[in-house]
DNA sequence: TTGAATGGTGGACTTAGTCAACTAAAAGTG
DNA sequence: CACTTTTAGTTGACTAAGTCCACCATTCAA
């Protein structure tokens, strides 16, 4: 029997050994130091465009302030545009710039470098397991 | 055909949620506000005690500096203590205190509870299938 | 039409994480 | 043995991430 808590810490190494994956290669990529947050928000922004604030911070969990300062950096870095909604006066649409999205496809390959690499130890029916089962919760 | 870096949004995502499990009844426990990884490296000191601090960087992937702090920050709460290596002048070995012990249990109580909610959705064998994954990575 | 709810912004603050410089005790090598 | 190199740990200074609260402006609902 597992002891359940240990679960907790195997995600926390998994997260780090993650982070550092990606935070080692993006240098590289990461020109405008958009961060590695800010990039996630990038990536969120383009598949989801046009996308309000509000539903990056349901999307990714994120407090709303915070995330109306990663959209203001990402905004101010000219990877990201606004434009007003049509419907709603409050809210702002956004989307990426063609330099965002060029980010974007390099961003892209990078997460999926780092995940394949990461996930490399399980052989292929494992790792679609794995995906199906975080797909779930 | 599951893009690959749709892996790296599950896998924010849950660590979010986890996160916010965690920190929404840690408050009730935390009297020591040691704080969200304060807990997690009290939890490793208590399961690995005796321990040095290097061991505990590898164990949590940590900066060293950063566990210095946070091992300085629990020594001084009272949870844990240190005495000196008999066999190495550098190092000092880290194990919990009564206080700590009381906490620690409090702490596990807690992570399991978060880890069996957050689970849920899933059934007993996928769960474990979880469980197996994440430990062989 | 007034009062509550929603979308967004800003300030101030705590916690995490990073990087480099530095001490002191091992450990390796001639 | 004297020497260099490693290793364990500490500190300072900094950036990134996360939290909490007060605050507008718009919209929605009684």
């Amino acid at each position: 029997m597992t002891k359940s808590y240990e679960i907790a810490k195997h995600i926390d190494r998994f997260m780090r050994k993650f982070d550092a994956a990606t935070h080692a290669r993006a240098t590289q990529i990461d020109n405008d130091k958009i961060g590695q947050l800010g990039g996630l928000v990038l990536l969120s922004i383009a598949d989801l465009h046009p996308v309000s604030l509000q539903e990056l911070v349901k999307a990714l969990g994120r407090d709303k302030s915070q995330m109306t300062r990663l959209v203001q950096m990402l905004e101010l870095k000219g990877v990201i545009a606004r434009k007003p909604s049509p419907t709603d006066g409050r809210v702002s649409l956004l989307h990426p710039t063609e330099k965002g999205c060029a980010l974007v496809a390099g961003l892209r390959q990078l997460m999926s470098e780092v995940v394949d690499e990461i996930v490399a130890p399980l052989p292929a029916e494992e790792r679609d397991t794995l995906a199906r089962l975080l797909r779930k919760l």
